[in-house]
RNA sequence: GCCGCGGUGGCGGAACUGGUAGACGCGCUGGACUUAAAAUCCAGUUGUAGCGAUACAGUGCGGGUUCGAUUCCCGCCCGCGGCACCA
């Protein structure tokens, strides 16, 4: 039993006193910036689950490390955030006590696993001389019309009584407490990332080195559509109805159109509609509705006919009766639209309903039409006047230019993408650093008072109204206008925790500067980040949030890529030995200081890896962990022993090893590069056993611990040390291994009759055909299964069987 | 419903661009050591039949392509993740 306690502390302190750690910056070395999501420091510290990322990654910095590169491999901590200001609230501690206090025990856990990080780099995103930054950022995109306030209705949270970005529903509830969101009219600051969303659709076509699984999210998210708004006439009035459509070819099937029941244009209908008490009893049911009902609820449609209007189709002049139902949402497309019920789902349940015409326009090449059900799908046109005949595509084409002609509408492209809701009526946020002034409007804090700073409160409750506690300071709301001078007062709206995390990746190159954001040579040098590591969760918020400001600080001239991130792996979920997910409810939480102290971090970071592939989710088992830690008994063990005699077969296998751990460190396939390690250490520890001797020299003993550094890098030191090296073994080269080899002189060529294996030769490696097929024919049991049978065929692999087919 | 990913022993999982299915680890069984247990070491471990060599079946299900399919194609079933009245 070696003692992990002692060789890990020893070889952990010796890292810091070296400095080993420290960025690389020898500008003849190429470069890698290898980046892990970091953490929110919440108070219940590191689970299992999040190391699995990080041992990732720190085995891959360090092979980098080890090829000679540069490596930038840093940690910092996203610090703002709801949970630090609860637990404020709960516990009266400032959120900087709690935040302070809960990022040292992170770091304590961090540590005691043996990552390389370079933790003169670190980030924190509370620290003023970063959110300076961050709030600078802001400005720039305020000073470029990409954030604008808004009073339309937000999600709010009744409990965090804050808003939140779409991104942050789940189900209707808050992502953060399950509460159910519902909408309230208040003043927020958004920012435009909608004037993005094409280009972040298009640039994921860029990224070849991110997961499919990922990209679709983002695709989805974004959801881009292309169809056509055209306009319906109000018969009697002035007034016109505007449809959103991406089925202009079904449009001769219109029978009805419905608006949503906020639609502005319904109030404004108010003296035409003769049964309003009906439609305004209505319209006040749906505004009671939650945010759930509406849409969980998607069984039963219901909506109120606006009696005495009817409106036109422009391409038939059919009139067409109006309805207004809350299947229809007034926030995406125009809040209405044409109804087709023969060709859309949720137009035939209401038209079912309701008893309105159904009318087919649409049919397949062979003339059938389903009955029952609408049918959704591109169709050949039929009872469309000009348009008959036409496909559903050349429809589509042909209509949008017919309506651009007359004037009665447009091809229009939408997206479900939504701006950002970029405040919080919160006090541990970043301040949004602007000033109400009554004479000049809403003005920028000069970039010379940047950082505005987070001013000491006494109560951090959320005042409930909609304003932040800030709004209570009083000398800090009050400020003179930098413009004019006179009386003005501050925003006192916060940033949502997703800001400071929108550009850390880019402070890590140069934290110590504080005059600029990132310093140009550097990002010339360090950006983009070439491996990014994180959990799935991020994959429609953090990530886009991340690429819309990447993007935008590379239109301003402030960055030299515009994307971010150049390689993206997500690290798949720890469930509990249940099998279920990790939680307090279930008692399934294994904590990863005590498996550490008990087994240590070589044998923790050995298993995690070798749990299964990187991405996938798999069940904790202290058993593996147990397995994990014999490996690395056997590793000393072996070293025990000095003498050496060495053995061709084994020499041969421990470059095959080299080779393939090399390449599945790159593949981030961590789980074989294990087992070809243990692999190998069985067949050194039989030699052992029976030689009495080191099957490899002490040089090849040597590339064998480097190759096992990166995974259990305290033990290897110590070994590394043992075998009289002076240096640490993280300054050695990684080892190469010789082509000649991993050359196989014998192979076991498979003799297959009809396909199934019936025997197995051992023979030279470079056989021929014939020769293999004499060998063959000399085999006993292939011998039986020839006798009397006429060979038809024989298939020949070179170096891997031999298939002989008769009949 | 739509999109994405997946389904292999008792369990986690391996199998390169179609070529020995079950590597490696866990667990289990038997044995050695021990007064005993733990630890360690050795042997076995997909199922069925057989003392055995061996044979047959076998990678969610049903078809297909091929000398040969976990891998490719078609049609289903199930699980996980995401989105969801997005017109």
């Amino acid at each position: 039993m070696y003692n992990h306690q002692a060789i890990e502390k020893k070889w952990r302190e010796r890292w810091v006193k070296e400095k080993l750690y420290q960025t690389g910056t020898d500008p003849k070395k190429p470069k890698y910036y290898i980046l892990d999501m970091f953490p929110y420091p919440s108070g219940a510290g590191l689970h299992v689950g999040h190391p699995k990322g990080y041992i990732a990654t720190d085995i891959l910095a360090r092979l980098r490390l080890m090829q000679g590169y540069n490596v930038l491999h840093p940690m910092g901590f996203d610090a703002f955030g709801l949970p630090a200001e609860n637990y404020a609230l709960a516990n009266k501690v400032h959120p900087r006590t709690a935040t302070e206090h809960n990022v040292a025990t992170y770091k304590k856990q961090l540590e005691i696993l043996g990552f390389s990080y370079d933790w003169e780099r670190e980030v924190n995103t509370t620290d003023p001389e970063y959110y300076k930054w961050t709030q600078w950022i802001f400005l720039e995109m305020f000073k470029k019309g990409l954030a604008y306030e808004s009073n339309e209705p937000i999600n709010w949270c009744p409990s965090c009584r804050t808003g939140l970005a779409n991104e942050d529903l789940e189900n209707g509830h808050c992502e953060r407490c399950g509460s159910e969101v519902i909408q309230k009219p208040l003043r927020q600051w958004v920012l435009k990332i909608t004037d993005y969303a094409e280009r972040l659709l298009n640039d994921l076509e860029k990224l070849e080195g991110w997961e499919e699984s990922i990209k679709e999210m983002q695709r989805n998210w974004i959801g881009k559509s292309e169809g056509a708004e055209i306009d319906f006439k109000i018969i009697g009035t002035d007034k016109t109805i505007r449809v959103y459509t991406t089925r202009v070819d079904t449009i001769f099937g219109c029978t009805y159109v419905v608006l949503a029941p906020e639609n502005d244009l319904v109030l404004e209908l108010k003296e035409k509609i003769t049964n309003w008490n009906e439609v305004e009893k209505y319209q006040v049911a749906v505004a009671n509705k939650t945010n759930l009902q509406r849409t969980d609820l998607n069984k039963d449609k219901t909506g109120v006919e606006l009696q005495g209007l009817k409106a036109i189709n422009p391409f038939n002049r059919a009139e067409v009766k109006i309805f207004v139902a809350d299947y229809v949402l007034n926030s995406y497309g125009t809040g209405a639209v044409m109804a087709v019920p023969a060709h859309d789902e949720r137009d035939f349940a209401f038209a079912q309903k309701y008893k309105l015409e159904i009318k087919p326009v649409v049919f397949q090449a062979d003339g059938e039409l389903k009955t029952g059900e609408a049918s959704c799908e591109d169709g050949v046109l039929k009872d469309s006047e000009e348009f008959s005949g036409l496909s559903s595509e050349e429809a589509r084409e042909k209509m949008t230019k017919w309506l651009a002609k007359k004037k009665l509408g447009a091809s229009k492209i939408n997206y479900k993408l939504k701006d950002w809701v970029f405040s919080r009526q919160r006090y541990w946020g970043e301040p949004i650093p602007l000033i109400h002034c009554a004479q000049c409007g809403v003005v920028a804090v000069p970039e010379k008072d940047l950082p505005v700073r987070l001013p000491e409160v006494e109560s951090y409750e959320p005042t409930g109204t909609g304003e932040s506690p800030l709004a209570a300071i009083t000398d800090w709301v009050n400020v003179k206008c930098p413009k004019c001078g006179g009386g003005a007062k501050r925003e006192t709206n916060t940033m949502p925790q997703w800001a400071g995390s929108s550009w850390y990746y880019l402070r890590y190159i140069n934290p110590k500067n504080t005059k600029v954001l990132v310093d140009k040579k550097l990002e010339k040098y360090w950006s983009p980040v070439d491996f990014y590591v994180g959990g799935a969760e991020h994959a429609t918020r953090h990530l886009i949030y991340a690429r819309f400001w990447h993007k935008f600080l590379y239109d301003i001239g402030v960055v030299n890529y515009d994307e971010p991130f150049t390689k993206l792996k997500h690290v798949g979920l720890i469930m509990g030995e249940d099998g279920r997910k990790m939680s307090k409810r279930w008692g399934n939480v294994i904590n990863p200081d005590e498996m550490v102290e008990k087994f240590g971090a070589d044998a923790m970071r050995v298993y995690e890896m070798f749990m299964g592939p990187f991405e996938q989710a798999t069940s904790w088992s202290t058993n593996g962990l147990i397995g994990a830690r014999k490996f690395l008994e056997k590793v000393t063990v072996a070293f025990e022993m000095e003498k050496v005699k060495e053995d061709k077969k084994i020499v041969s296998m421990l470059h095959k090893t080299i080779k393939k751990v090399g390449e599945d460190i790159e593949n981030f396939r961590l789980n074989t590069a294990v087992s070809a390690m243990m692999i190998l250490l069985n067949e050194i520890t039989d030699y052992l056993n029976t030689n009495q001797a080191w099957p490899l020299s002490k040089k090849e003993q040597g590339a064998l611990l480097q190759i096992i550094a990166p995974f259990a890098p305290h033990l290897a030191e110590e070994l590394w040390e043992k075998l009289g090296n002076k240096e640490s073994i993280f300054k050695s080269t990684w080892p190469v291994y010789d082509k000649k080899l991993i050359k196989d002189e014998t192979i076991n060529l498979v003799v297959q009759i009809n396909g199934k294996l019936r025997a197995t030769l051992n023979v030279t490696a470079d056989i021929t055909e014939a020769e293999a097929l004499t060998l063959a024919q000399e085999n006993e049991i292939v011998k039986k299964w020839l006798d009397g049978q006429e060979i038809i065929k024989k298939i020949f692999v070179p170096g891997k069987l031999l298939n002989i087919v008769f009949k």
